[in-house]
DNA sequence: TCAGTTAATTGACTTTTATCAATTTAAAAT
DNA sequence: ATTTTAAATTGATAAAAGTCAATTAACTGA
């Protein structure tokens, strides 16, 4: 490794990453040291549960999904993530443990930085360590919502709520296009996949939606909207 | 107020909460200074939902419930709360409003701290930003746990890990018994009060509980913990 | 291209859970 | 003690959601 020198900058990675905009060129280098870029297939994991945590990632490109494994092999997917982000888990400062599974969806490529590095960083950074405070508690934010979302709606709004989100903060492309497969469409919203199925197709039959094959289209916002509200 | 001088202690409040350990006399002093006692009659609102969030408190005494205003007038309870720990919400650090409301159980009392102060300790002591931090990630831990336990376990197993998780960490009495309102036992495992009460019913009829009013006794903590897994 | 495997679909059926309405019981206030 | 109010209970019913089994379609690797 001869790339030592280099600050600020690996790939377009972690230089564009709000996180690590308060380091200074000096804490980056301690990043940037560290780091290891991996590249995974789609359906490879990234991080087990159960594993031990030693690493956390910051997505380069790609896309992955984390969730959570339950029981009688069911999943439970709490969000998908997009390049550029850090993806750890709450097993970071507590018990050093994975308790999501992290599996790459589209190919994907990710730099490993130690939990050390992280620890220091925020210990050497106050701005860092309020910042990583931040980014934790909008997660919390999320998953309050999620919990409403999954206990409080019936299936219909669940399935809407679900595409909205997979159009607004994953699928942002120009064609609007989504593309999920059946199961993580189930897994997404805690319902069986024959039932995630009906549901797509009821959307699909009034016109709200459009479906070829894993490939989705919204045709109309605002009523996936309203049904997503109405629960 | 003339207890300026008064260092590391304050009732029994502050100096037993381990995530304060880590601050200086000096640190504490802020603390102490900012500080605001206030008392709570059962069934008052401490933080209200949707309200600008400018304080967290430190529970003296008492129980408080800590809960998602969801839908149609219908709560989710995360979780229960003993002195002595800090409560505060996913709004600190991000939009500073209030997304849980906090409400007293019993007669409570607790210690109010601007969030001002607690960024400011958070920026003076890197041990204390981790001890946020870590704790922060430990509520999450349990947040995950309970999204399985919520979408993953039928009635029967959800009503059995509420009553071990009651009896466990929020009545550690040496009696045994758990205090809980239908309404509460219901929102705390997202489904009807009638469900609840049957339930409820059902356990008592096969001597796993005792129940005489909001009163509940477990009789059969083996057979509730087979429930609980079994979903 | 073809076999082999995985994913998607469908219908019939069962189970789970909520809702509604009517009482009954318990708790608080005067 | 008595009125008032809130909480708990019960049964009947309907709605929601899962399961199972059988196909069909789509995708993958020789």
């Amino acid at each position: 490794m001869d790339e030592k020198k280099i600050t600020k900058h690996c790939g377009s990675c972690l230089t564009n990453l709000p996180m690590f905009n308060s380091l200074t060129d000096e804490q980056f280098e301690l990043i940037n040291q560290v780091r290891c870029r991996v590249k995974f297939r789609p359906g490879e994991v990234i991080f087990k549960q159960g594993t031990a945590l030693t690493h956390v990632i910051v997505l380069n490109e790609g896309l992955v999904k984390i969730y959570l494994e339950g029981i009688d092999n069911r999943n439970l997917i709490l969000r998908f993530a997009r390049p550029l982000t850090i993806i750890g888990g709450p097993g970071v400062f507590t018990d050093f443990k994975n308790h999501v599974t992290t599996m790459a969806v589209e190919e994907s490529s990710a730099c490993f930085i130690d939990v050390k590095t992280l620890t220091d960083l925020v210990m050497l950074n106050k701005d860092f360590a309020i910042n990583l405070l931040k980014w934790v508690n909008m997660h919390t934010l999320s998953n309050y919502e999620k919990f409403i979302e999954l206990t409080q709606k019936g299936m219909h709004g669940r399935i809407a709520g679900a595409l909205l989100y997979l159009h607004n903060e994953v699928f942002n492309e120009k064609n609007g296009e989504i593309i999920i497969k059946r199961q993580d469409l189930a897994d997404l919203t805690a319902m069986s996949k024959e039932s995630a199925i009906r549901i797509i197709k009821e959307l699909k039959d009034e016109n709200i939606i459009s479906v070829d094959g894993n490939i989705i289209l919204l045709n109309n916002i605002e009523s996936l909207t309203n049904i997503s509200l109405r629960g």
